[in-house]
DNA sequence: TATAAGCTTAGAGCTGACTCCAAGGTCAAT
DNA sequence: ATTGACCTTGGAGTCAGCTCTAAGCTTATA
């Protein structure tokens, strides 16, 4: 039976997360002591670490609430279930992935039209792409380059 | 001299938008007229054109800011200032970037871990994998594969 | 002239996941 | 018995970037 600071310290998420946690219908402790401490079995540790474990995968509370509730009663429950949730992440995270790249190559080509220097901007072809949407200078001359 | 709803037609950022980016000092309407209606000047227009390159090109208002006063007075300010912000996002978008792609492996590596079928989820490979903190049955057969 | 569409403002609400606060009760050690 | 660390709660604050509301003018069209 764990404190609740206990409980922080072994999973690595705040107290404050934790009652966070709570408050959203993810993680309750088992028992509490008769001042009404959180007391958390062995099992509550598990649950919890299972939702470190998603949260870090990328899964919003929302997706581990539904998550939880599959583990609880997985006879109720199909693979497919499981598998619309993670593929609906899965698609989520690769649009945020090509939206990034696309960010991330934009911002690749600007810094090498661009010197770098110490004189003054009154030149810069970051400057001026920006100006020109990107149309022009940049995606051009890179594509040219590639 | 354009009306707000016609800048924002011609821009595609909502008049609500364009007002929340002049309460923040990005952009102001050069007019307004005696009724207090904000009209915009070509250079205005370009100004926001500008804006809306930056935001596509994933800066925060707060760079968009700092590159907005490098754009009006370019003699005061150098090349290397406008690589300092670039340079700066380029590294968000690359810390981010690799946090999403290390949670896409995972999705994928779980997603292909599971038959995803329609009988219960009492044996799912999902749902122990994020048990087992992804330690097991995914990260280690998954790289064997590879 | 009436009606509707569009404009103005300050300010509130939204999203998600925390993060913190105040006011007070509890517990272990000195 | 008195620190001081820890626990409780409800509720507020934070971040970014919008998004919307209310109440009241203004302008264009019929
Ligand atoms: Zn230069
Ligand atoms: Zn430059
Ligand atoms: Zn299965
Ligand atoms: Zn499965």
């Amino acid at each position: 039976m764990l404190k609740i600071s206990e409980l922080s310290e072994q999973t690595g998420l705040s107290a404050h997360t934790l009652r966070y946690y709570e408050k959203h219908g993810l993680v309750n402790a088992s028992n509490r002591s008769e001042a009404g401490y959180r007391f958390y079995t062995d099992s509550d540790v598990r649950r919890v670490q299972f939702v470190k474990t998603a949260r870090n995968t990328g899964f919003s509370l929302a997706d581990i609430g539904q998550l939880l509730s599959i583990r609880v009663d997985k006879r109720s429950h199909s693979c497919q279930d499981v598998t619309d949730i993670t593929r609906k992440k899965l698609v989520e995270v690769n649009t945020k992935l090509a939206e990034l790249q696309s960010m991330q190559q934009t911002l690749e080509l600007l810094l090498e039209s661009c010197c770098g220097g110490s004189e003054n901007a009154t030149h810069c072809s970051i400057m001026e792409a920006l100006d020109a949407g990107l149309s022009r200078e940049g995606k051009k001359e890179a594509r040219l380059i590639k």
